[in-house]
DNA sequence: CTGAAAGCGCTTACAG
DNA sequence: CTGAAAGCGCTTACAG
């Protein structure tokens, strides 16, 4: 496996490697027409093929950006990672994704390897943890943009939803279908993660504006593997809730789970709505209502600011931009 | 953002760069303590961070390899790139997914694309198509395994399901549960995917072992768009089918859409088995029953193997290993 | 229109 | 125990 190298080129076309360098670069608008066939003959027959790392060393770009998710499991993943992909093929830009786990020891792993490889830039759905590192790299000017989730004391752009505004349709509709007693499941807040604080104060604000108050007892922060109990906790109250907001689609996963085993007639006895469509949303029996995220549209959009920053990485980011993104409720029944 | 280089290090800490690099690649037995630790100060204070593609070009090794799946849409590809990347973190490999849509043409480009950013190696779940592109890899001994297909002019190493097997299971299912009118349905086989056929044959070898006449009408090898006609299709003979096997989870999902948008009695009217868990089988209603690939112990296998390869790059491969894997038959009703 | 030279940031024999 | 030198495979001013 002897790699074929500008050298060999250069030797079998007959002429230096800065010609051949300026062929492969497409820089031959000068180039005698000979020099260019010879020099595409000797590509071909030796079945020449750069090397990238070479190139990055030397030009200090190496068309290459990351994607860190916070937590892939969430079966909106493959559309923002295919969003973002989409944009950056067409600039030729390669993309390397990786999974934080929700783990910050990992978020950091990740970040360290990514900026060692001399990526141009990342996207990330941050866990909520290293802001320093953060901190640093917007200190460097690092091309970054946030998703999902917004760090108050860090200048990162960022894409999300507009999270109070997805409560409010949840709480509505909810309210509509004549539900007053409404509660609300959210992993935990300790990390202060902006979409789980952003939809509890939205379901708070909304139920206040339909005139409801809001129950502590309604109101569960807890971690995925206690939704179960949570739920059961939540319907043996004295006066349980009717309804569940479900604020992401784990947990709706997990309250399928239990409604399920438990025979618990859906909706009837109990309905729910959650954040995030599930790509089986249409054909669950009964269809599950869910308010969408525009996934796609936020990843083409920050893969665009990231494309955008890489090129002026000089400028200075002078204020951070946040872009809030319209939920979309869809009910199914 | 003035990058921190090795030689910024060593004017610092007043030493060679060659002694700054033994340092950073733990090759420090015989430092003097007193370097050791001037070194490690200068590190510190200049916030210094290795540049990895200068130090890849060096060694000609990149400590990354590439998988590219033929479909991310399987709801399987968590779990296998999850396997692939647990073996290659413990290993401090870095990988790289890319995603081939099913397109040949995309396939390509990105097996371009990472061998020019020279890769260590490669996973890949093949098209079909490009036999000319491996057999090239094959000639030079670049370290390749292939994933649930195979491609039979290639000699390169398999990792798969026991496909006939799972047919075997699936069948012999139905049959317990009094059908004997069993339809299957596969996406094309034109581009000869060996699951697909071996899935097939499979199918058409089980009936006959349980003394059923397969039926040519019975069979369906469409595009995923085209499933829920070939449903109808096939439910609307003379005599139609009372189970159908699918043999993905796309087509799944085709199918619940087609039955649940036609009010169709599942079991009672059809009843279906499908090749691949889905993460919502066992909360769907009725829960389904699936037949489960182990993604995740393949995915490990499959990587260390690979990881071997790239190790031993020198040593030519004598013949090509098939590794089959049992599928488990999860009835959940 | 083409080439010689320098250099990107590392690592690795080798010398001392 | 430490350093000078060569070189990985490219690209890019610059000279001619």
């Amino acid at each position: 496996m002897k790699k074929v190298t500008i050298s060999d080129v250069a030797k079998h076309a007959n002429v230096s490697k800065s010609t051949v360098s300026q062929f492969t670069n497409g820089r031959y608008h000068y180039m005698n027409i000979e020099t260019k066939k010879r020099i595409k003959k000797s590509i071909d027959e030796l079945g020449y093929q750069g090397n990238f790392i070479a190139r990055s060393l030397r030009v200090k770009r190496t068309s290459t950006i990351g994607v860190i998710i916070a937590n892939v499991l969430h079966f909106s993943s493959p559309s923002v990672i295919r969003a973002i992909e989409d944009v950056c093929n067409k600039h030729n830009i390669h993309v390397i994704v990786c999974n934080a786990d929700e783990n910050p020891h990992k978020e950091k792993k990740y970040i360290n390897m990514l900026q060692a490889k001399q990526l141009d830039g990342l996207i990330v759905f941050p866990t909520g943890a290293n802001v320093d590192l953060y901190k640093s790299m917007v200190v460097d000017n690092y091309p970054i943009v946030f998703m999902d989730r917004l760090i108050n004391e860090l200048s990162v752009d960022a894409f999300l939803l507009d999270n109070e505004m997805a409560s409010h349709l949840a709480v509505s509709y909810l309210v509509k279908q004549k539900h007053q007693k409404i509660g609300i499941i959210t992993p935990p807040l300790d990390r202060k993660i902006s979409p789980r604080i952003e939809r509890i104060q939205g379901y708070k604000k909304a139920l206040h504006d339909h005139g409801i108050n809001v129950r502590k007892n309604y109101i569960g922060n807890v971690e995925i593997d206690e939704v179960e109990q949570e739920i059961y906790r939540m319907t043996h109250l004295n006066d349980p809730p009717t309804a569940i907001y479900l604020i992401n689609d784990l947990i709706l996963m997990e309250a399928l789970n239990y409604i399920k085993k438990n025979n618990i007639n859906m909706p009837e006895e109990l309905e729910i709505i959650s954040v995030d469509d599930v790509p089986f949303a249409d054909i669950y029996n009964p269809a599950l209502t869910t308010i969408r995220q525009p996934w796609f549209k936020m990843g083409k959009d920050a893969a665009h600011l990231l494309l955008k920053k890489t090129h002026d990485s000089n400028k200075l980011q002078v204020k951070r931009e946040v872009y809030r993104y319209k939920p979309e409720l869809i009910a199914r029944r």
